[in-house]
DNA sequence: TGTCACTTGTCAGCGACTGTCATAAATTAC
DNA sequence: GTAATTTATGACAGTCGCTGACAAGTGACA
């Protein structure tokens, strides 16, 4: 057997199933259209159940973005320690980018076709910010683990709300048919990291206590 | 016989009053525990009136900050043209801080105590930050024709996000005490304009005078 | 094969929120 | 001042998101 079992290899097909079926309900009679009964009958499975797979009606349309978010903070844990702060940011993200353009057609097409509809509905782009918010206080927290600081250091707050800033004007405002162009999505986000290192001074965003180090290492990393 | 009639000054009283009651029950025995019905019967008011005021559970508890955000778009248009983007928006900020804390009492007050709920309840923190983000839409917008540039204009939206990730750090993690102590909200809303000052490069936030900082810089910090 | 753990369906119920209609009160017209 | 009109409110019924509890089905493992 493999290393997933019959069972766990269920759940993991139900999930996505109920992901997919959600998906196209909502994008062919939108969001607050559709019931979680009509998502739970088209997988053929009962309402209750649907929530024990998903603790909200918004999370099966936000879980996909939800689960890059994961990797982005698994991809910061893995910078090395004398990266500058907005540069393991802007490398971790790198990395989620080109993961997520990467990987296999049928989840890069889900992803994107669960980002689109969430721009254009209310409701569902409010739960997004409501996550990315969430997800910017553990980004906080791992900064200022690194930097040795404290949960309530206002300059590493400032650092990572401005890079969630910058990266959130990477996806926004990105059509489809952009993003399906190769690399749009990266492009794009090297357009707004470039905008962000013209309108700052270097060694920003480290306390002045070794600006020529930050000189030295900021400089060529970058990009 | 006032410029307001006598149904306007009711409505505005029991407005008031749904606010004041949610609060009190809210602070009391949670926001989640609270029902609507135990709102309306605070202000001996049936639960059906309730939504009239209110479109949520959740617009009760928020909307005096909401009421802060008008009054910041306001203050925004109000400030000459001439002015940079972020140093409008500073200025705008400012004015709403200062015009908060020279305010009655009793609606600073009331507006502390909102502000205290939302940070300790997570699910009004989520709503807060879906209505903070939608007014950085309109902040937005506004920038946009101060400077005749498109709605989509990258800079434009890297101006404000920043700007509106400052002054979420002003507000955030500040205590009812804190606060109270005079000029302590404005006090820390010019510390954290003064980081950003102090990691910014001077005209960063206007196109014409970048060039030359672009080219200046992009051996260090770009390609 | 039988036991055990886990997943699912069913049902009953709470609470947020809405449409509708009748009533009462305030504003305006005469 | 009274009538007509507009507007706020209450009462009621109903939908939908979501949860707890219990029973039944299904894979895991000896």
């Amino acid at each position: 057997m493999g290393q997933y079992g019959l069972r766990e290899r269920k759940k993991h097909r139900t999930r996505l199933a109920l992901i997919d079926a959600a998906l196209d309900l909502f994008a062919e009679q939108g969001y607050e259209a559709t019931t979680v009964d009509q998502i739970a009958a088209a997988v053929d499975v009962s309402p209750r159940t649907f929530f024990r797979y998903f603790a909200t009606k918004e999370d099966v349309a936000l879980s996909l973005p939800l689960d890059g978010q994961e990797v982005m903070l698994a991809e910061l844990a893995a910078r090395p320690p004398e990266e500058p702060p907005f540069t393991a940011l802007g490398h971790a993200m790198r990395a989620v980018v080109t993961g997520l353009e990467e990987a296999d057609p049928a989840d890069t097409a889900r992803f994107l076709k669960a980002r689109e509809l969430i721009e254009n509905t209310p409701a569902l782009f409010a739960g997004s910010m409501r996550r990315l918010m969430g997800n910017e206080q553990r980004l906080t927290e791992e900064i200022a683990r690194r930097e040795g600081v404290g949960d309530d250091d206002l300059l590493t707050h400032f650092v990572v709300a401005l890079f969630v800033s910058v990266a959130r004007a990477s996806f926004e405002h990105c059509q489809v048919d952009d993003i399906l162009a190769a690399g749009s999505i990266s492009g794009r986000l090297e357009a707004v990291l470039a905008l962000a290192e013209g309108a700052l001074r270097p060694g920003w965003d480290r306390p002045s206590a070794r600006p020529q180090f930050i000189e030295g290492s900021s400089g060529q990393v970058a990009t």
